[in-house]
DNA sequence: CCGTCCTCCTGCCCGC
DNA sequence: TGCGGGCAGGAGGACG
């Protein structure tokens, strides 16, 4: 799925298309995804004007003019694709419906938006604007790991004491919000932490280096506008291309990027997940 | 409270 | 060409 720098590439996407405009019409095409929608969505949101396009953690959060804010996640599969503007490299025609296409939401002035979702994990819900952090999605959540509440007191009082492996702290949202498995292996490697190293064993100092490294790798993503694997896009259809950039996700049996080191990248599953790591860079 | 495992769902790729 | 198995960017919920 989208981790947080694919959420912040499709929310500046679709900033130009729907912060000032209106929602024309909205169709719904399914009963929900993960959950149910909520009760007549698409009644809610037809008529309603886009005050802003928000993102948290990897939730984007587009607040209306009918004191409602729409929360969106992309689950695993998620894509939204805009078209019928002139804008950009945005696709000037309405391409057919596909399967998958969920919502649909034709905005005043002529774009389309259109939310498709294969595996259907991903969440579209309203609620009232200013009551987000009681959302039971949003309330747990950690700090952004690009705010400046997420530094490195924080990650070393947060991690003290944990037995789990750093990998799963690392994606457990509570703790930081909107690392997902590409982001907190390639974080890994740059701070040569093993993924299995039991969080709360690891060094005070090369705790608080993991702070600025995942800050810079989200950086470097959002400014590569994300990871294209299988389906993800930009909100214009365009490919991000920090997968080119990666060290070490997806890298199994690949040569380890650091000078001089002869290993092969490594694969382990982890709480029934990836993880990607240099058996010699990582310790 | 903590840590681990399972699950939701579809599609794609690989090996036989 | 078909089929089965494994895997996929997430994360809530059940369980011990």
């Amino acid at each position: 799925m989208p981790e947080l720098p694919e959420v912040e590439t499709v929310r500046r996407g679709l900033e130009p298309v729907m912060t000032g405009h209106r929602i024309a019409r909205a169709e719904v095409r399914r009963e929900g995804l993960r959950w149910p929608f909520p009760e007549r969505m698409a009644e809610r949101l037809t008529g309603a004007t886009v005050l802003g396009l928000r993102r948290r953690s990897k939730y984007i959060l587009a607040d209306l003019d009918t004191n409602e804010t729409c929360l969106i996640h992309l689950g695993m599969s998620g894509r939204i694709l805009i078209s019928g503007t002139t804008l950009g490299k945005f696709h000037h025609e309405h391409p057919a419906t596909e399967k998958h296409d969920h919502v649909v939401l034709d905005m005043d002035g002529g774009a389309r938006i259109t939310l498709n979702d294969a595996r259907r994990f991903g969440v579209m819900d309203l609620f009232t604007t200013g009551t987000g952090d009681l959302h039971p999605l949003i309330a747990a959540l950690g700090p952004e790991p690009l705010g400046n509440e997420f530094n490195e007191g924080y990650l070393i009082a947060k991690l003290a004491g944990k037995n789990t492996p750093i990998k799963s702290a690392l994606l457990d949202q509570r703790i930081v919000a909107g690392l997902g498995n590409i982001y907190v292996c390639e974080a890994l490697y740059r701070a040569g932490i093993h993924p299995a190293r039991k969080a709360g064993r690891i060094s005070a100092a090369r705790i608080a280096s993991l702070v600025p490294i995942i800050r810079d790798v989200l950086a470097e993503a959002i400014a590569a506008g994300g990871s294209s694997l299988r389906d993800y896009r930009q909100a214009d259809g365009e490919l991000g291309y920090f997968q080119h950039t990666f060290r070490v996700y997806d890298q199994e049996g690949q040569p380890c990027k650091t000078p001089e080191c002869q290993a092969k990248i490594a694969r382990i599953v982890q709480s029934g997940r990836s993880s990607f790591y240099c058996p010699t860079c990582q310790r």
